[in-house]
DNA sequence: AATGAATGAGTATTCATTCAT
DNA sequence: AATGAATGAATACTCATTCAT
């Protein structure tokens, strides 16, 4: 009974930034970085403009903000968790991508994505970042995850390091395009994410999987 | 001696539209839309910001005649070259994508696809535009040298629709990077486009033709 | 033991307008009325923003307490005690001088006529109060001095109204110099009141002393 | 009658500059720079608040240039002047200090030195050019002629120094209160310029010349 | 047609002031 | 009394657009 419950005020100080960051990368995903106006990240947020800057010191501030909250530590998780996986590599990838798509693919998250490709080149230090927390560990997880395949004689890949743009490109497309042009289209044209990824994991395992007593039949046949 | 004058300007005079659009795409893919101001791209054309006036209306209307005639008629001619092709599909869809990086990947056009994804939200007129112009003549086009690959006993294909995702996808990706974080990132980090269309189509192939008498051995072998 | 503290509490609060007061004043005199920040007063007197406004209304109050505070009641004492002096008045003026850089120039005091002069336009009202309050009776007391010379034979004053300038002037200059220009340049250049005092007091009485037997040379020899 | 009359708007284009220089200034003066908005001074020049920042690059280069362009090279002139005045030195001095009324006491320029005082810690760099070209050079000119009349037997000067404020305080005061306190005063308080100055040289000329055949009577009668 | 001077609506940012705690 | 979080009016500065030349 005398316990002081956190009131009003002073719950929402806490959840301010919060409630800032993803009130602007909604908005800067939606219109972009230069079309936003801080004024609408605060009202969206339910403060005022003056809020804002207590605790973002510029608009670039917080869109640094937004980009660190979003991408910090993404990688540690993982990387356990698929070192613990038991099963094939193929399930390994299907388990994979589905999680991506459930934990990433289908959330707020995944707008950071058109966020950074498109204002990669206005803040390239921020670029820097990205490349260094999502670009190389992403990649660096997936190359161990193909390395996986081929060392337990399930896959064959040629090309290790290019490979890994197979399983990146579509992640990268399905987020582009749901953030952009997916986003304008009739419901119609939509792209389903699920059925996306359902469909690009077995094309792609296909590809990349041993297949017993037989070469490619490429090229020129 | 008077001739070469009058020559020059007029040559000048007829070119300046392009040289304005094509100033225009390129900092609309550098800086995006809005960061990028009209006196800078009149400046890179050579002319004052006034001319610019003169010959696009507004800085919307710039934008659109960019998206425009940088995708006015692109699939006719290519509808027809694949149609007359007559390898087998697979190396239909090499040369496809090999043409596809040489012409398009490889030049400035490929800007435009970069900036479609960046600013569709904000111009879902030309979003919708981009949509028919592009994204369905150019699924079609994937669509139907898939579809001639099952026709032709080639390809086994299950999910038809999405499978051309497995074509675009790559294509989106390299030239998403090229335009944004590739641009920022050390040489060492570059992404060889060659190299990324030739891995690509190796694994994507595999992952579509038939295998004599046997199927996948998804999931849980 | 209890007592201390309540001591000490009791004491800081009667000492806050007084702090605030003494922090506002050096702010003013440094920066502008204008370019100081309420906030920065309150950090420099060791309390909240909003403290500052339980004592005054609004950053206005605050000025207009800062002048009257710094200026109230300055004159009483000084005119009684010049009206005991006993010696010669040029010894008078000297002694004047010389306590007045003492007890105002040389001390935070000084600042106010900087700050005066800078904001009476923005402030007319205390410009109004300063005329009053310092202008008025500092020129009343000057020109007594000189009255007082004036009647006992010692000083030959032509324009008596104006001859309190040379008095009043190097005052001004000198905290005018003090508290704007003198404090950005380096040390060799500065001022030295002391000795600017000295200088000014001799020249000046040479110039107001009667000088027996002989008319200026001046103007047209 | 085909000769290229300058038109209106080359015209004023060549004039901006000015009048944005001299709005500024009558602003500054009068309202200290913090509190002038750019947009007032725009409108006193005629124009629109954009014209101002095409011809400076911000309110503190609108500021520096109304310093540099108020002060700069003011001493030339003067000091060819003096250099060959061949009266007695008190002349000298007295035109001298009628020259700077008429030619900058009296005049718009006046209310820089209010400026600078002011400002010069906000603008410590200005302070700085202010000392070299005005401070400096001012007292130099002013210690020339002291010398001159030191050197033709005229003056009496034991601090030669500081002997120079005798003849600056008085126009520094002069100036201070025309563009402060003396604008907020009633008339009958005001300040009559010339009159002031008349005044001051008497009695400082009187302090300075030397005076046949006997010391100052000074100190303790 | 071409220029570039001029405009003013639009936006990030600051800061005096309020008020719930 | 004291705090400091929140507010929003105020202001410097930008930039698409106009238009006289």
């Amino acid at each position: 009974m005398s316990e002081v419950i956190p009131i009003k005020r002073e719950r929402r100080k806490q959840a301010r930034p919060g409630e800032l960051l993803e009130a602007a990368l909604s908005l800067f995903v939606e219109k972009g970085f230069a079309s936003t106006r801080v004024e609408e990240v605060a009202a969206r947020a339910g403060v005022s403009k003056g809020t804002l800057f207590l605790y973002y010191a510029s608009k670039d501030d917080l869109f640094k903000a937004v980009v660190h909250e979003t991408l910090a530590g993404r990688f540690a998780e993982w990387n356990e968790e698929f070192e613990r996986f038991e099963g094939s590599t193929a399930d390994l990838l299907r388990y994979g991508l589905n999680s991506w798509w459930e934990r990433v693919g289908a959330t707020q998250a995944s707008g950071i994505t058109k966020l950074m490709f498109s204002e990669a080149r206005n803040f390239p230090e921020l670029a820097a970042y990205y490349q260094n927390q999502v670009i190389l560990p992403g990649t660096q997880l997936i190359r161990r995850i193909l390395q996986r395949g081929v060392d337990r004689g399930e896959f064959d890949i040629p090309d290790l390091d290019y490979a890994v743009f197979s399983v990146i490109a579509p992640m990268i497309h399905l987020q582009m395009n749901q953030h952009s042009i997916g986003a304008c289209v009739p419901a119609a044209f939509a792209i389903d994410g699920q059925r996306y990824i359902a469909a690009q994991s077995e094309i792609l395992l296909k590809g990349l999987l041993q297949r017993p007593g037989q070469a490619l039949a490429g090229g020129h046949a």
